[in-house]
DNA sequence: TACATCCTTCTTTTT
DNA sequence: GAAGGATGTA
């Protein structure tokens, strides 16, 4: 279908390095994108440009993206440039193209079609359970921690047996223990036909390595790619690119050094640092015009990230004027805070026309989120979270999963364990111990249920109860073809007892996990909705709608629907923009959040994380923070964070109305409500507060010695005066509780 | 085996 | 200040 070129392909809409990246097409191009410089658009653009003017067919094309949001938009984007064709360009996640690729060639890697995705919970029980196993102390190595040592492994590529060589972990007898945990994690998998997130790329990544003809024959259908957000690849990504531009080279890949916040999850940031070195005859694309914000806020973010060593010395430009300086409020606690923020919104939409829309507010953590929630709601703005608790999280919707995904893979272990108790039948642990113990290796679970039957001893309730079960899974798995799938759904939450057992049991939660399912049954007919006209088979769509599932992320629901306020964590909110953003929680240990201040590297995370929020900023930009913060449920004195004292002067003011000064900041005389000597310094602070609960001078961290266990620290206190119970730290003596007035604590 | 009650721990951030 | 785990009771 060729077409001649396009006079009118809309070039003139670009500036001319825009024009430059969007027109350079052959071989590697890496497109430094900072914050604001119409990335997006040059990458649709450049699709669209790739389409007509170089007549490249659209399935030669691949883009990839890190959330199912980024690529619908884009695929939008394209469409509307491009026209019809532009549907026909792969345009995915990493995650979900991995997905496709290994569904269709799992024969080739000995795993079912039907593999199941397990996520990071299951990834956890089923760690847990193996730890348990190992008689590990959970004390001593963390379920999570193996699971985030395992991941990163992953991440890199690495097997267990090699994991003992990975720099940031030493060999010694904890780490022999991980290796061997993640040895059995992957016997576990396996057996279960399950493939953890990070599997996807890992498998693929295999696949690519061992099946050279796979490779080959994708390589020759996808001539171009191109990635987006590259600074957030980790190594399995890495690997996966290059195989698939391995011959071509035609590889381009965006991003921006400045907003890499993925570190933790493995994202190495030296892919794009060293891309030019990979790709040795690589043409650079900067883009430096920031068309988003205002000069002020755009200034004070350069100067902040400017701090940061390990990154590629560059100055985005503001476009636009000057408009407003950033103003900094220091608030008394969290709920001044949040009422600060409240007032600030319903004042900007009185007096300037903002809609709550425009509006959004960014912390570090999910548990901000409370104190300002409650305050719009006391307020009565119209607000929207994102992220927290996930619908997809909820017990009753990962029942039902687990059923979907037991009648498609027998053989999942995790979901049986999950399921076979849910409603409750009488089958506890001993029950599941006996049927496990029935399994030969490798054995599907209700193979292991038949044998349990036969050959050991069980109750008569639970044996009768596990008889039921598997009859039921029989009935849905024929259920399967005949069925569409939101019958299939409602078969499932009828035939297995689940929804009467919720329905007879009349509470309020029950009555809220119904409305939940109900919930869960219109996801499924959207999803029917979209995915119509593709002729599949029943198991076909039931797997497609689970992968779509398992893969969404929080951030792919969020719509721009200008109603209400956005609430969201600073790692949700990259790629987005608002007229008026608030920075909540701008304190010490939070920003930078105290897990981050071990090496430099992570501090320079926290500092681009604070960057990624100030400049999704278009015209205002408010950083806030409390003196004093419940943490854990209990008050903790704060500190403001050090990223205020890497702020210019000229381009930040102390906000009229704050409670208190702080040092290093600009505004002084103009506040009000401040008390003469309530600065605010970054290290320390001299203001005394109003007495807090408990605490006198045995503020966590304190030094104490007492006469039997020696000297320790303090880590909490609860109560007061006397009878407050205070918990100390010994190294000689473990933690204790004691009381106050008998403990007979020195302070150091 | 199920349910109630206590206790502990936890919170980064998520495809 | 919740949620999951451990413990005890029916």
């Amino acid at each position: 279908m060729k077409r001649p070129p396009n006079p009118l392909f809309p070039l003139q809409d670009l500036n001319p390095s825009q024009r430059d990246a969007v027109t350079t097409v052959d071989g590697p191009l890496l497109i430094l994108a900072g914050a604001g410089s119409g990335k997006t658009r040059v990458i649709t653009y450049r699709i669209a440009y790739l389409l007509q003017e170089r007549n490249i067919p659209p399935y030669a094309i691949m883009a990839v993206t890190f959330t199912n949001k980024a690529a619908g938009e884009m695929r939008e984007r394209v469409i509307s440039l491009a026209g019809r064709e532009g549907r026909m360009v792969w345009i995915s996640t990493f995650h979900s193209a991995c997905v496709r690729i290994l569904r269709q060639h799992a024969d080739r890697m000995g795993i079912s079609r039907h593999f199941t995705i397990a996520d990071d919970s299951d990834s956890l029980r089923i760690i847990k359970g193996i730890l348990k196993e190992m008689n590990v102390d959970e004390r001593v190595l963390p379920a999570r921690r193996v699971s985030y040592l395992i991941s990163r492994a992953k991440n890199a590529l690495v097997e267990p047996e090699g994991m003992a060589d990975l720099g940031e972990v030493r060999r010694d007898h904890l780490m022999e223990k991980v290796v061997l945990a993640y040895g059995h994690y992957e016997e576990r998998l396996r057996a279960s036909q399950a493939l953890d997130f990070d599997d996807l790329l890992f498998f693929t990544f295999r696949l690519f390595e061992g099946h050279p003809d796979i490779r080959d024959n994708l390589e020759d259908i996808l001539q171009f790619i191109m990635v987006d957000e590259y600074q957030d690849t980790n190594h399995a990504q890495y690997q996966i690119i290059r195989h698939l531009s391995a011959r071509r080279r035609n590889i381009c890949v965006v991003g921006d050094d400045d907003q890499s916040i993925y570190r933790w999850r493995g994202a190495d940031i030296t892919n794009i640092l060293s891309f030019e070195s990979d790709f040795p005859e690589a043409k650079v694309v900067s883009l430096m015009e920031n068309y988003r914000s205002t000069g002020h806020i755009l200034k004070a973010a350069s100067c902040l990230i400017s701090r940061n060593l390990g990154r590629k010395d560059k100055e985005l430009r503001a476009v636009r004027p000057d408009g407003l300086k950033v103003s900094a409020f220091a608030a008394v606690d969290e709920r001044d805070e949040a009422d600060f923020i409240s007032a600030t919104i319903l004042d900007l939409m009185r007096r300037e026309g903002f809609a709550a829309g425009d509006f959004a507010v960014f912390y570090r953590i999910n548990a901000q989120s409370r104190a300002i929630e409650d305050s719009m709601r006391r307020n009565n703005i119209p607000h929207a979270i994102v992220g927290g608790v996930r619908f997809y999280d909820r017990m009753e919707i990962r029942d039902t999963l687990a059923y979907l995904r037991l009648i498609l893979n027998p053989a999942d272990w995790t979901s049986f364990e999950r399921v076979i108790n849910a409603p409750a039948r009488g089958i506890g642990k001993v029950t599941l111990e006996k049927i496990r113990s029935c399994a030969a290796k490798d054995a599907p679970p209700e193979k292991a249920v038949l044998e349990a039957l036969k050959s050991v001893k069980i109750t008569k309730k639970a044996a009768s109860a596990l008889s039921a079960f598997l009859e039921t899974m029989g009935g849905l798995r024929d259920k399967v073809q005949v069925q569409a799938l939101d019958e299939l759904v409602v078969s499932v939450m009828d035939d297995t007892g689940y929804l009467p057992a919720l329905q007879s049991e009349d509470t309020e939660a029950a009555r809220n996990r119904i409305e939940n399912l109900q919930e869960f049954l219109t996801v499924v007919h959207d999803f029917l909705e979209i995915s119509t006209g593709v002729e599949e088979s029943g198991s076909d769509t039931l797997s497609a709608f689970l992968d779509q599932v398992s893969l969404v992320s929080d951030i792919d629901s969020w719509e721009d629907k200008g109603s209400a306020v956005t609430l969201m964590t600073l790692h949700m909110a990259k790629g987005l923009e608002f007229p008026v953003v608030f920075l909540a929680g701008m304190e010490e240990d939070l920003l930078p959040h105290y897990r981050s201040q071990g090496e430099p590297a992570e501090l320079e995370e926290e500092r681009r994380l604070c960057y990624v929020g100030m400049t999704r900023s278009r015209e205002r930009l408010f950083l806030t923070l409390a003196r004093r913060r419940r943490i854990f449920g209990q008050y903790d004195h704060t500190h403001p964070s050090r990223f205020f004292s890497e702020l210019p002067d000229e381009n930040v003011e102390l906000h009229s109305e704050s409670a208190f000064p702080i040092l290093g900041l600009t505004g002084r005389g103009g506040p009000s409500r401040i008390p003469s000597e309530g600065t605010i310094a970054i290290s320390e602070f001299h203001y005394e507060p109003e007495p807090v609960e408990g605490e006198e001078t045995l503020l966590p961290g304190t030094e104490v010695s007492h006469p039997m266990f020696g000297v320790g620290q303090v880590m909490g206190v609860e109560g007061e005066g006397g009878d407050a119970r205070i918990t100390v730290y010994f190294p000689k003596g473990g933690k204790k509780k004691l009381i106050a007035k008998y403990a007979n604590l020195r302070v150091i």
